[in-house]
DNA sequence: TTGCTCCTCACGTCACGTGAGGTGGC
DNA sequence: TTGCTCCTCACGTCACGTGAGGTGGC
């Protein structure tokens, strides 16, 4: 059973963030934990928030568009048009994605040359130095 | 026929980067143009140094580590040494890249996930909205 | 005189990390 | 009293972007 509300550490351990992270999506108006006196004690509401933006951050969105898109969720009235700005919006993403993904195999094969080339002068010198 | 000596525009148009680019990494010590006056002359070596910093940085290489691998290549003397110590290094950077690609894949495959799940709400929107 | 390019501060950006210094309750 | 966890500034990081304000030569 999960608790109702959870202090900042619990949060940490069940999402593998850092305090200064939950502190940080605060000040970013993403979080609103409850306070009690200084502490803070963060609802299902927060855990659900936090789950998205972990999940858009893998995703690449920067924390300012995660939270114009949560927003859109809360108004809770336009239900539709959030799911449609939401899905332009991942696609443009996927798309940059993509070009990412092959820009990185790109290197990683080119790399992967360059390991070869070296591994041949390395076994050069060596066969230099046996002389 | 290339110049021998360089402006920093012309370093600029060759390399695809900004003014404020090179003038960065001169600060880092990564660049060394010559100074007539308050101008910024780049040499042959400037341009070596900056297409193994450009390319370095592709590999995702941080400046500073760019810096160490382009030092030791400057002392010259050492050659094997240097050849080894970047080859650790490129080693290293190509697993991180491998293990990137693939967490870009998971993401790529789970926002494809994502986006058929809302393709299929908006058309049920659709459908709701045509009664 | 007007443009153009160059220059030097120096603050801004993004997503936090990292002390410094202090509090509350077991 | 000692630890532990929480807290609030506030500066540091990385690789530049972006004005502000000024100079030199056509």
């Amino acid at each position: 059973m999960e608790k109702e509300l959870m202090t900042i550490r619990e949060m940490c351990d069940a999402h593998e963030v850092t305090p200064r992270t939950l502190r940080f999506y605060e000040a970013k108006e993403l979080l609103f934990p409850i306070r009690v006196g200084q502490k803070r004690l963060y609802t299902r509401r927060d855990r659900g928030r936090l789950k998205l933006i972990l999940r858009g951050k893998r995703f690449g969105f920067s924390l300012e568009e995660m939270r114009q898109l949560l927003d859109l969720y809360d108004r809770g009235d336009a239900q539709e048009e959030q799911l449609r700005r939401t899905y332009a919006v991942a696609r443009e993403r996927l798309a940059q994605m993509e070009r990412q993904r092959d820009e990185l195999n790109e290197a990683i094969a080119e790399l992967r040359g360059q390991l070869e080339w070296g591994a041949e002068m390395i076994a050069s010198f060596r066969r230099a130095a046996a002389e």
